[in-house]
DNA sequence: CTGAAAGCGCTTACAG
DNA sequence: CTGAAAGCGCTTACAG
């Protein structure tokens, strides 16, 4: 069965004491180059590979991190777990994985890994942490980053939202645009991601420091679903006095906004323009102009945090904030000249009525 | 810190041997209800959590479950890791993830992988072994399972390749299309991927089982994506005897012909059905008509396969198939008329020559 | 440069 | 039902 070659049989075969065969294996210098040679003679022909969990004991460390995530298979959220394991396949740890589906499973898993001694660090991306709970990390001393969420005392690594949403306001301020709806998670959900809240805070000061007034009647919370962004959009769209432009919490709710428009016969971006957020895959070919933010930069450098956090504790908290940037591409454009025009042509579509 | 706290100060607390609580931690039932009760006690005050060092290490399991992926941030993929994941939960096993981006780097992941002591079993996702890969693992005795590749000998879960290419090839025959193209995957590439084979195999059958006549020069083969998808079909549908029907081997791939047939003003599916595969999110919001592969599901019965496995070697090799099925969508329908026709509006629009 | 001793924190038989 | 002994396979000081 191969694994039961030890550490014992590569010393007796090199005839040194197991020591030497751990210095060897651990590349210590204090082992003479005769000895050596005959040591790794011996782990070849013995095809011997030493036991992780034997190692993890005597050294205390498992060499794994941890990383806990809400809905794994978001685009956006995989983009970001694609990056801490390219980050950490450069180094000896490796990634254990853990899918959270629930915020009750998720305060479970986080107690229960910072405490079993698993891993030696923990990512946790996207989910804010009540405050008891990072009292309960601290308690434990395990290294733990964030990635996407906010913590007075965590080590932690965000995208600037606030900037996110100033960015996609002054787009459409430039070109002409009054009325900029939002559409965006509930605020109170019992994640408590909080994003979206950014995204529309900055959206916000934009749009007031240019003196323009803010409609909140133009704001529509919802699932972080493309289905609920739809249906959202198409109560926006139908009212009296509707948006020339949305601004969308995600990629994925532009997608159900842009639904929305196609069937109520408003075309983008002529008579409606939509900002999503994130640049997934699917903005690119749609043509969505969005706020890009460096996912897989982003969970590199989580990474790189959570090295440091392991090497020694820091004094103060960290925290680093990546820079988003906007990307036009053609759901946007100029706002429509008067959008009384564009209601009443839209209304003469329907019933050849001239009002 | 916390992790100081060992089994043998929760058996001073309580009075009692480390065996004893060690048994009180393992559920057995030979405890005196009494004795487990200030065991329990004691481990609750003193906030004991046991070491998952050194279990691992005295019971020679790590708890652990390696996943090899190739490309994790595809739909496809992160949706087959998030089944492993959903299974795995459910029980005492973590997951380690590994996403290898060369063969190269693949091949050198699993030897240590299974070398080591890491993990108690793998499952090797859409990766085929070589012969010598697979007397490699069966020598280190490390359970394994392969999803959605094929092996003579290793235990695998796979989806019907050549199923999902008839039932695309049958819906577009009952439909009157002639010209069937396929655009899929390199055949040689250094992966080895076989789905992409598999599929147009079975397309290819079902062609040839209605008496209608294969057309070779209509297959066009790529690198995985969908630019060089967009590529390919421009070439296609330039041609003069183009296609009046196209299936591809991944919904990606098959967006990258929408693409191509929209830069060259073919109508879906007036002009040109398209078919594509996997039924990703995107498949659904672009309307696509695909093969829906149960990804998620194929991931949680690949764990369930591994648990059998790990729990005692099987006699004979295990294969288990799971069935796909057609989803109409609206980018397919019946053949145009008369192709010639077609073409000739084509070129009226951009020539204004009668011919 | 090398080895004898002790230990990491559990669990597994073996007695009683 | 419970405990004394031994062991899992490494590494870490400590001598020499």
């Amino acid at each position: 069965m191969g694994q039961s070659v030890t550490i014992r049989d590569v010393a007796r075969r090199a005839g040194v004491s197991r020591q030497t065969v751990s210095r060897v294996l651990n590349d210590s210098p204090r082992v003479d180059p005769s000895t050596r040679s005959r040591v790794e003679e011996a782990i070849r022909s013995l095809d011997y590979a030493p036991s992780a969990a034997a190692r993890r004991l005597s050294t205390g460390r498992t060499w794994c991190v941890g990383v806990v995530v809400p809905f794994m298979t978001r685009p956006s959220v995989v983009t970001r777990l694609a990056g801490i394991e390219l980050e950490l396949a450069s180094t000896e740890y490796d990634m254990l994985v853990y899918n959270v589906e629930s915020p009750a499973h998720r305060d479970k898993r986080i107690h229960e890994l910072s405490r079993s001694g698993r891993v030696d660090g923990l990512i946790i991306v996207s989910i804010p942490l009540h405050r008891y709970e990072t009292e309960r990390l601290r308690a434990t001393g395990i290294p733990t980053v964030l990635l996407d969420s906010h913590s007075p005392t965590l080590p932690r690594i965000v995208c600037n939202d606030i900037q996110g949403g100033r960015l996609a306001a002054r787009h459409l301020l430039d070109a002409g645009h009054e009325g900029i709806s939002f559409i965006g998670d509930f605020p109170r959900s019992p994640w408590g991601f909080s994003s979206s809240r950014l995204r529309l805070w900055g959206l916000r000061r934009e749009i007031l420091s240019r003196g323009v007034s803010f409609r909140p009647e133009l704001v529509a919370l919802g699932d972080h679903s493309r289905d609920a962004a739809r249906e959202l959009a198409r109560g926006l769209l139908r009212s009296r006095n509707r948006p020339t432009a949305t601004v969308c919490a995600s990629d994925t709710q532009a997608i159900g906004v842009l639904e929305a428009a196609s069937a109520l016969g408003l075309a983008v971006p002529d008579d409606l323009s939509v900002v999503g957020y994130d640049d997934i895959e699917a903005a690119e070919y749609l043509g969505l102009t969005t706020i890009h933010q460096p996912l897989g930069e982003s969970g590199r450098q989580a990474v790189r945090m959570l090295l440091d956090e392991m090497a020694g504790p820091r004094l103060g908290p960290r925290r680093k904030d990546l820079p988003v940037e906007l990307v036009v591409r053609r759901t946007t454009g100029s706002a429509p000249r008067d959008i009384a025009d564009v209601d009443r042509s839209a209304g003469e579509a329907f019933d050849g009525v001239r009002t």
